[in-house]
DNA sequence: GAGAAATATCAACGCCTGTTTAGTTCTAGG
DNA sequence: CCTAGAACTAAACAGGCGTTGATATTTCTC
């Protein structure tokens, strides 16, 4: 068409670079505080300091940015163990806190917009299916394997949708380690049934009051 | 203004209490397919079969269609027993089959638009502290009473959404009743702990197979 | 049937959206 | 300094949105 269009592969570095990320920090903001319709090409082009004709020519459509804005991958292996029990302690971990860490990530986006957006959802379905269910499941020794492995993903879900995007305010509030230590058990039954043997028989119960007493906690992927 | 349009309270029956239902019924099932933006005037009135002019006219503006699409009271005393514990298996089990009766009732309404509008996340951050967060917590005995209930509310809220709103394949093929049999446990050890006398150790293990085995188990709230 | 009130429709308004077009400014390289 | 190309922007477009006021149609009452 008009052929003055950046290039996308150009050369390394070039001056438009810098743009590029402003307008892309700017989108993933606007569209994981108020969602992909009312994320205006406007308002990310305001908040990102340049026209909006801008946010067009570095994207081409607001479609192209909110995929681009959505995409993620998570680095399941640094948080798998051998143990499936542990794993998901581990992303559940990584989930909440990298959250805490950094509220406009791809996973933030991608969790508020999939409610209203059947491209997202369907971007959420085949990210949680591949990297969560089916590698959770491969490590549950149960016949319901998927099944447990997809409702630990919906708890996940649930807990930190309503801890950071909608804010419940008992959840919202409390401290994360508290939060964790109160599900993690939970985490633990569904997946790895019947691995629990040094533990008390009651996951959830406060046996004497240790905060947040994992033996070697996660310190979870800062951003 | 004009006066002429239909009252509220005028005598009941008349021939417009027809058409109102309808805009209305169109309503929810458009905000509950896509969303609060997504769902235009335009639309509900083509799927109610009037003019749009005729939906602002019943219901003055699209934010009061919405907040009245969305209004919507749990019989929670209705599902209440003594025991808490089994009070959640309660909730949890309506939510759920409920659902499943009524994919556009108000409660999915709201829960789908509480992502993306503020004032749907608000009413229901209040409907859930309210009716559920608070009723809970009273009968739990431990220090993190609300913590906890919040957090089965969260989890059932995750269940849910991912079941029913965003189809995750393993979780929206599955039988409610292996859902159930899954999950219920899991909510009995965070809300009742160290009430699990006479059950198997292992709460998310298969004991003998009862799929939907409840007493009285309720019907849920269709709308 | 006439008249009035309730109900439904039509056509238009003003606003905001994503996107395009044409043009201007900035930044190298000779 | 000059100029080619990259980077940026102002102005406008077409289309969809919620909403409105006037108007037509149906329904009820006498």
């Amino acid at each position: 068409m008009t052929g003055s269009r950046p290039q996308a592969g150009a050369e390394p570095e070039r001056k438009g670079e810098r743009t590029r990320r402003r307008i892309m920090e700017a989108a993933r903001r606007k569209f994981a505080e108020v969602g992909y319709e009312r994320a205006t090409i406007r308002a990310i082009a305001a908040e990102a300091g340049v026209d909006k004709a801008s946010v067009i020519q570095y994207f081409g459509t607001k479609q192209e940015l909110f995929r681009e804005a959505v995409r993620w991958h998570v680095p399941i292996e640094e948080l798998t163990t051998p143990d499936p029990a542990r794993t998901v302690d581990n992303y559940l971990r990584a989930m909440l806190s990298s959250w805490a860490a950094d509220p406009d990530s791809p996973m933030a986006v991608l969790l508020r917009t999939s409610m209203t957006s059947e491209e997202a959802a369907e971007l959420l379905r085949r990210h949680v299916t591949k990297e969560t269910v089916e590698r959770v499941a491969a490590n549950v020794d149960a016949p319901d394997a998927r099944l447990r492995a997809a409702l630990s993903g919906a708890m996940m879900f649930g807990i930190a949708t309503q801890r950071y995007l909608l804010r419940m305010p008992d959840l919202a509030e409390a401290d994360l380690d508290d939060v964790l230590r109160l599900a993690a058990p939970l985490f633990r039954t569904l997946i790895a049934p019947g691995s629990e043997p040094e533990r008390g028989s009651e996951p959830g119960a406060v046996p004497g009051s240790e905060p947040g007493t994992d033996p070697e906690a996660v310190p979870g992927p800062g951003s």
